[in-house]
DNA sequence: CCTGATTCTCAGTTAATCCTCAGGATAGTA
DNA sequence: TACTATCCTGAGGATTAACTGAGAATCAGG
């Protein structure tokens, strides 16, 4: 919910001047949930359920990108992905895949700055990956720790997915990353187990919020070691990343 | 309810040349109590008791933003939202959920802009969530401190649920907040206690006066331990947040 | 197929918060 | 001044939220 500061101090927030994103999958769920989280971290938005639309929406619209459904009713997605490009659309290609396709098919047909991720996916990846996407692909010239987010004496890297506080490594697991980085960049907003729970964990997600504890529990013992701490728990409302002497 | 004075000279209603809001419950009382008290504190309000009628008031009415029960008779609000999203309407919801039920269970509510409230809740709650939600859903660009909330020397902040006196840091509990929010907003105003146990505690709670005195005294130790104090009781009438030389 | 890492559930413990109650203080008034 | 209605506040028990360790289930790599 307070993903308005999100879009002001994000780094990536800058060189992301309204870009346009063309979200193609035949589940209407699944596009509308991306779209709102896009719109709502900046990016204009448009969706197709089918490659024929897919295609005829990008001829007007010209996205920066596309996040696009392999398995799509008419055509498949690389399909979709290859007549573009061979009309010169030069767009980057975020690429949806259920969990058991073959995975190493899709790693051979992700050329160039394309990516994958597979679904059920949690927002906060999805994003991360659009944006490296955009980054990479994009025209504009990104300076080196556009893929750096910062926060006190923490540094968190995109680009290796290395961790640091006061200049030591710190070994995360793949969940432990995502909620560090949504606590990052939240930094000093109080964000609540339920906001961590849809924009972290995957959308199917069906537990309980006891998980974001224990997640919090994790994270300390492995950020917090260190004075002071940053991670805080406002009781009642959520958790929050600050220093002691904020303000 | 008792409430009427509220919206006349409420600081917020300023910027919010009369915004619509749908209210979407089965339950009539549920709808009536937030109708009534959101027309009080300025907004326009339309009511609809089904998903089916929401959609369809949606039409015509525009509203900017949606407060939906999750729990309706013919289908659940997720699905109204995402018809109204694929729709083309770009609101904001937020979401009623019941306390009991699935509540922590459900994923996916605060996705984009949107949060979620649990039945039962308080209006002053119900009020400050649909104003954050406006704020960040909202076209109109606004400043990073429409978040705080200043009286005197006093400033209580939304975003970070961190409240100052005369720039220190006062550690407040949830129902402090509320009630220190809800005297800030009406400052300068007399408040009865049965306004405050109207409008922070949740609508069915069915205790005596005697809490808001036990909460005001809770306030007063901690903010009023500065110099001067601010919090007035008027003798037979309720309370007042005021600075000494005014009247 | 085995091993270790990771994810997730669960329940016991701790701590903060909520709320009731009752005696004492205060202000207005007769 | 004394009386009464009103308000203040401390004490304490009930309730709720959060933390954390242990272990089952799942996944990834060898």
């Amino acid at each position: 919910m307070n993903t308005l500061k999100e879009r002001v101090s994000n780094t990536d927030s800058l060189n992301q001047s309204t870009q346009r994103i063309l979200v193609v999958d035949d589940e209407n769920s699944i596009s509308e949930l991306i779209a709102t989280s896009l719109k709502f971290v900046g990016f204009d938005v448009r969706t197709a359920a089918s490659g024929a639309a897919a295609l005829q929406i990008a001829q007007e619209f010209k996205p920066h990108a596309l996040i696009l459904d392999v398995m799509l009713p008419d055509q498949n997605g690389f399909e979709v992905c290859r007549q573009l490009r061979s009309e010169g659309h030069d767009v980057g290609v975020l690429f949806l895949t259920a969990k058991d396709s073959v995975e190493d098919k899709i790693a051979g047909l992700t050329i160039g700055g394309d990516d994958y991720v597979t679904k059920p996916f949690s927002l906060e990846e999805l994003v991360a990956r659009l944006r490296a996407l955009l980054r990479r692909t994009g025209s504009t010239a990104v300076a080196v720790d556009d893929e750096k987010i910062r926060f006190a004496d923490l540094e968190l890297d995109e680009a290796t997915h290395e961790v640091y506080r006061a200049g030591n490594l710190v070994d995360l697991s793949p969940t432990e990353f995502l909620l560090l980085r949504y606590l990052m960049i939240n930094a000093d907003r109080v964000v609540s187990k339920a906001q961590i729970l849809d924009h972290v964990w995957q959308y199917d997600f069906r537990g309980d919020m006891g998980i974001v504890e224990t997640y919090v529990s994790y994270l300390r013992k492995k950020i917090d070691i260190y004075e002071p701490a940053l991670i805080h728990t406002v009781r009642g409302v959520g958790y929050r990343l600050r220093l002691p002497a904020s303000k």
